[in-house]
DNA sequence: CGAAACTTTGAAAAGGATCAAACTTTGTGG
DNA sequence: CCACAAAGTTTGATCCTTTTCAAAGTTTCG
């Protein structure tokens, strides 16, 4: 009856869209998940959204902005574990997974839409396809994980960034935010080597590298894919890990 | 009938152990699984079972050995993502995602019992606690992910090796492994390398300053954990992401 | 017993981190 | 709308950790 509703309406098109595009959802699951409520809130940049130890009841799925699930050494060092764009669910790990090991914060200025978990269990209790979907999503939350791990591990500095660059490229086209080899990450040089493992220095010579040898550019929090195949072969990128349609 | 259902019984064991170590599993839930066909499978070291790009029907549970989760980049450089042990459920992920974007294969000499998915899925169907259970154990292997990523990104050759050492103390202590504060890690100090992302070089000079400073110590694939609390504070080790009871 | 695999140690090289300083962009209040 | 401060980017120089290369020693296994 307001803004809200029509944020929940975008929430709902995003989580269905999603969610639709591995498995076939019956007109009975989308009918299930038109159910859910959407609490849509806006947080600025740097917010947190939940914190290692927290319990949280309820998840959400991201409509604008970048949040970062991340977390600290006991000497101060910071990781980021991943990132999440519009149309992804970060949080679904908390629905059977007590304790949040790490913690969430916004990067960006973010609008995110809030799922209680117990709707969502009594959803996935009704349907196992939805069920299966949303299993699928945390699934591939980890797949990510472990090509980060063969990235942070395995391939020098040029290459993570052409990598990052790559499945960011991927991860924007599914929700339509790519043009012209154009997207925007809105992320400080900082935070992407804090997502890489890579000093802020680090990370600007290998942007300059990348620009130097036409493969991608990004200026003002704007990426510019120049050579595509190039860049997904200095990065090494197999996006076979995305799990997404052909 | 035979050595092979002596076999899927411990198998059954060890699953019911672990599914039940979190949520408390009802006498139905008990006897769903206890249906569950196990097909034991004996495998040298070093031997194939899932490769990437595959789409396995069947995953398994680890009776015997140390199984490994790997990658190789284009140029030959080898990352091993995770290993399993006694009790552990490494393959769950195939459940629900297709088509196997890293390798499996084992370490050591192993024995396995394989499990039929369509099996696994129908128990899931019917019984949401196991459906809960499972879908859990795919969260922790996420959670021992992103502990690799931080361990990998930010942490020193020698306190990476501690971390390890702590973290396989807690992973064998859950089956009983532990004796003395020792435990068989059989694995050698190359794949210690590749699953830490350092060289063997390095694992080896980490695992003298961990003897020289009274920590811990590791001969002919023993571990003797020598000073707990000194270990984890090397390794800055905190245990909350294995989601383990207290 | 012998060969292969693995571990241990030393010396040199490489890649990225850190330190430092200038430059640019962004955001805020007057 | 401007001025200024804060935040972020760029580049150079040096330092440090880990890698690589090399060679000897040890264990394992047929």
């Amino acid at each position: 009856l307001n803004g809200a509703v029509g944020s929940g309406n975008e929430a709902l098109d995003l989580l269905l869209r999603r969610l639709g595009s591995a498995s076939a959802l019956s007109d009975d699951d989308r009918a299930l998940l038109a159910g859910l409520v959407f609490e849509c809130r806006r947080f600025p940049a740097r917010a947190k959204i939940f914190e290692m130890g927290e319990r949280p009841t309820q998840c959400f799925i991201v409509l604008e902005g970048v949040t970062s699930r991340y977390q600290l050494t006991r000497d101060g060092e910071y990781q980021i574990h991943a990132i999440q764009i519009r149309g992804e669910l970060p949080d679904l790990l908390s629905l059977h997974l007590g304790e949040m090991d790490h913690s969430i914060r916004t990067l960006s200025e973010c609008q995110l839409a809030f799922i209680e978990h117990a709707e969502l269990l009594d959803i996935c209790a009704r349907s196992p396809a939805v069920n299966a979907a949303l299993w699928r999503e945390t699934l591939i939350d980890a797949a990510i994980y472990r090509a980060s791990n063969l990235r942070i591990g395995r391939l020098s500095a040029v290459a993570r960034v052409a990598h990052l660059l790559c499945e960011m490229k991927l991860r924007f086209d599914a929700v339509g935010a790519v043009r012209d080899g154009r997207y925007i990450l809105d992320m400080t040089q900082q935070e992407i080597g804090d997502l890489l493992a890579l000093s802020f220095v680090s990370v600007n010579r290998a942007l300059r590298t990348l620009r130097e040898e036409g493969l991608a550019d990004m200026e003002r929090r704007t990426v510019e894919i120049l050579n595509w195949d190039g860049l997904v072969d200095r990065g090494m990128f197999d996006p076979i890990y995305l799990h997404m349609k052909p």
